[in-house]
DNA sequence: CGGATTTGACCTGCGC
DNA sequence: GCGCAGGTCAAATCCG
């Protein structure tokens, strides 16, 4: 069984289009899952990923830590060391990665989109009737990050509805389904704890959200406005092309007291590809070393290369 | 009492 | 075709 998972994982990887692109060196220095090299090579924004194409929903779908060796990275490096390290570092960029994933019809979000809302009124129909069989179901874009945080649920703005929990194969952890719950929006995300580093969090988001995003923890918890967290809520609207609003609101991320300022940073720069969510501690000062460790939560080259294509 | 969560059952897709 | 695993539903339950 273990076996098998593994060689489906390797298999993902290994049809992907990018991983071979992917430096070995880089395959899994992330500690967590692959991501899109581009994001690690900032020749890309992310919008720019999501338009990447034949990224196989499976792939993303294994976001689990490296439990086979990649079939890049050297055959003696299969666990890379560096990654419990990075894990323990007290801010380390790589304690947290991102990724995001398209079906192929991300290409047309649009008619996607009109799609989708048939899709959902068709489903809210179904229910118990079953599916025409050749009828694949089409799978909205989906964006997955990996936050390290002792909570598994993040608040990230939006409000969700937990709808299911499943215990995950191979994972002493279940997996929780959620659902935005505000009319109309068929977001949803699933959040599951990394079998691997049990500090981490997997959240995948699926669709993206029609609506303003519904909470302004602005004041909260004490929080400065100014040190919002770039989270989960603003990863999803990165994600996703998104209306106007999107814009004009700060991302933020209310959970606890967890906080980070990404306002400063350049939106059309900004990779949600670092997210990192450490340890909740309610001190100030925490808040301000994470303010003032942001940059390790980007790599360098972040910041050193916001080059456009 | 209303909304959120839990949880077992059911459906679907996929690999063998 | 069968079995497995992921995903979803909805009744029951919990909670503020």
């Amino acid at each position: 069984m273990e076996e098998k998972a593994q060689v489906k994982t390797e298999n993902s990887m290994a049809n992907s289009t990018f991983s071979d692109q992917i430096p070995a060196s880089f395959a899994f220095s992330s500690s967590i899952f692959d991501m899109p090299c581009e994001v690690e090579k900032g020749s890309l924004g992310f919008m720019d990923l999501l338009g990447i194409q034949d990224y196989s929903p499976s792939l993303f779908d294994v976001l689990q830590p490296p439990l086979a060796p990649h079939p890049l990275t050297s055959p003696a490096s299969s666990a890379p060391p560096e990654s419990s390290e990075v894990v323990n570092a007290p801010a380390t960029p790589n304690s947290s990665s991102i990724s995001s994933s398209s079906t192929e019809a991300a290409n047309d979000d649009q008619t996607k989109a009109a799609e989708e809302e048939e899709q959902d009124q068709e489903k809210n129909k179904k229910q118990l009737k079953p599916k025409k069989k050749n009828q694949k179901r089409q799978r909205e874009p989906r964006f997955a990050f990996i936050t390290k945080s002792e909570v598994d649920h993040l608040d990230d703005g939006y409000r969700w509805r937990k709808y299911g929990q499943k215990a995950v194969k191979n994972s002493p952890f279940p997996r929780s389904y959620y659902r935005c719950t505000t009319a109309a929006c068929g977001v949803k995300k699933r959040v599951e704890r990394s079998s691997d580093d049990p500090t981490t969090v997997v959240t995948t988001y699926e669709g993206q959200h029609s609506h303003p995003c519904p909470v302004m923890p602005r004041g909260s918890l004490g929080i400065p406005p100014e040190a919002v967290t770039f989270s989960a809520a603003a990863a999803s609207s990165f994600a996703m092309p998104q209306p106007q609003y999107q814009q004009q609101q700060q991302p933020y991320f209310n959970n606890s007291s967890l906080s980070l300022n990404f306002n400063h940073m350049n939106s059309s720069s900004i990779n949600p590809a670092f997210l990192h969510e450490r340890r909740l501690r309610p001190s100030p000062a925490s808040l301000l070393r994470d303010h003032g460790l942001l940059e390790d939560l980007l790599p360098s080259q972040m910041f050193k290369e916001p080059k456009e294509e």
